[in-house]
DNA sequence: AAATCAACTTGTTATTTGCAAGTTAATTTG
DNA sequence: CAAATTAACTTGCAAATAACAAGTTGATTT
């Protein structure tokens, strides 16, 4: 296992230490907005992540308890990955982020409408993508 | 200069490729709201950054329009960084990952009480800070 | 039974980080 | 005013991490 270690006492410092790198929240974007739940279907994304860098990533975020591996429920040759509450929990967090890159960065056209969309609705659209991560 | 590379159009990777790290978001805090401004203030932080890395990403998030650089009112050796407006603009989601982890990692007891306040006013402790930043 | 799929692991090379030391221009000290 | 110190870096090198390709193992499909 990972002996994630932690630079200071620092909320900031502290949370970066655990998803402060360019794959872990793409991996939960794409649990919660995306609907994936599989390491092919992580893999398949458009950034391209490394398979040993996602077998890493998963398994920090597990052991963090930001995710959790379960039995998929229409295979046993597959890997059900859900978020816990504390995964589930980061949604604002790329909410913020998401509406800092629709205003400062050139994106996506059909990413730049669903910011606005998020932008005039952020404390609904929020309580509903985390209701329907905690139905699943 | 870096060639800053994009890996798609997703805005949430898009920020990532920019502050998805594990230090840049620890010198815009230290510039937000530890009233930090020159390169030794920011190596002098708890988390040690290493020289040559702090001078990587000042010049990242300079190219980036994060921070710009100054001249110092009060001496010609020293360089003054202030944020952007764009980088000012990254307070909410600091706020959001500082929330996130006052409430699932253990922290420090003064970090806690902080956050607690945070918490209860978000908004305004939000915009207070960020006119403090723009007045700076 | 053979091929394919899913989730990894392993090996290799490239890139990034961490650490120590050195450089240069400005400023302070004796 | 020469010498030491400060500020902002740069350079060199070893260690860690990431990217890329290929291989492994246990389902599942053909």
């Amino acid at each position: 296992m990972k002996p994630l270690k932690v630079r200071s006492g620092c909320p900031l410092s502290s949370v970066l230490d655990i998803i402060g790198d360019k794959w872990s929240l793409l991996i939960v974007r794409d649990i919660l907005m995306n609907g994936k739940n599989t390491y092919n279907e992580f893999l398949r994304s458009k950034e391209r992540i490394a398979t040993n860098v996602l077998a890493d990533r998963l398994s920090l975020l597990e052991t963090t308890g930001i995710l959790a591996r379960e039995e998929h429920p229409e295979s046993k040759a597959k890997i059900f990955y859900r978020l816990t509450d504390k995964g589930i929990d980061l949604l604002p967090v790329l909410v913020e982020l998401i509406l800092w890159s629709n205003t400062h960065l050139p994106i996506d056209e059909a990413a730049r409408s669903y910011g606005e969309a998020l932008k005039r609705n952020k404390e609904a659209m929020i309580r509903q993508l985390m209701a329907a991560a905690r139905k699943q």
